[in-house]
DNA sequence: TATGACTCCTGTAGCGACTACAGGATCAAG
DNA sequence: CTTGATCCTGTAGTCGCTACAGGAGTCATA
């Protein structure tokens, strides 16, 4: 007998979080107790807890869903958890360089900056385009 | 008479998407022709282009709309805007930390997966946490 | 037994920044 | 007169939650 309570504060994933994995559909739905509440076993607990962990590591739900359901399998397809992970790493350095690229240009538009000009060098700047 | 779709394609900035900003508050409502239809002046097509190059430049939509209030003043309060192109860097440069922490941890869980294993070890390590 | 605090339930709306319709009006060209 | 492009308003969908509203059940204490 383990209330939805109880089950996210053993695996970390709020409430209303858990209630919308199942609604999602990236949760089974628990077993419920005689008055109705969810009742959530170990087992469960621990793909809460697996869950928690690929949104920690930026994985879009969508991958968290497949991701369990390799866990879950007898024998996992690890080529399959490999390839996620891979084309999970070469968005997150996409967004890097796009980042970076971002910072160097706003560095370089905000240059000349300072309180008391008359006019403003980035506001000139990003209006001449 | 500029209608809306020529106004779009002189900025960059899609139809919808200038609609969407004139419901939200970030671009004032423009004249509007006999018919009913939106007439952009060449100073309204430049107020797009401008928050077309905010959005370029990853500013949330609220910030480009602080930035185009001081583009269209007299004289331009170029602390503030160096002020919140100072925040939006820190932001930046704080996610391309939180990234890059990604991207490392993931290569270490990943690290000995290869097809045919019969467990995979990147599952294994995330699911005794 | 009654009160109050707590947890749970369903269902819906909000966030940011669009994007994509549906269903209708208007317009220019052939 | 028809075709196709453009415009209008209004609404719903995207992602991953988060925050209610309004109601029901549970538990400890007075």
């Amino acid at each position: 007998m383990t209330a939805i309570g109880e089950a996210s504060r053993q695996s970390g994933v709020g409430i209303e979080t858990i209630r919308y994995y199942e609604r999602a559909g990236v949760l089974p739905r628990p077993a419920r107790m005689p008055n109705g509440r969810r009742d959530y076993s170990e087992v469960e607990i621990g793909w809460l807890r697996f869950l928690k962990t690929c949104r920690t590591l930026g994985f879009p739900l969508a991958d968290a869903r497949r991701l369990l359901a390799l866990a879950r399998a007898e024998a996992p397809d690890c080529a399959a958890a490999a390839t996620l992970c891979k084309t999970h790493r070469e968005e997150i350095r996409q967004r890097i360089a796009e980042l970076q690229a971002l910072d160097a240009a706003l560095a370089a538009l905000a240059a000349d900056c300072e309180a008391g000009n008359p006019r403003c060098p980035m506001i000139d700047r990003m209006s001449d385009v």
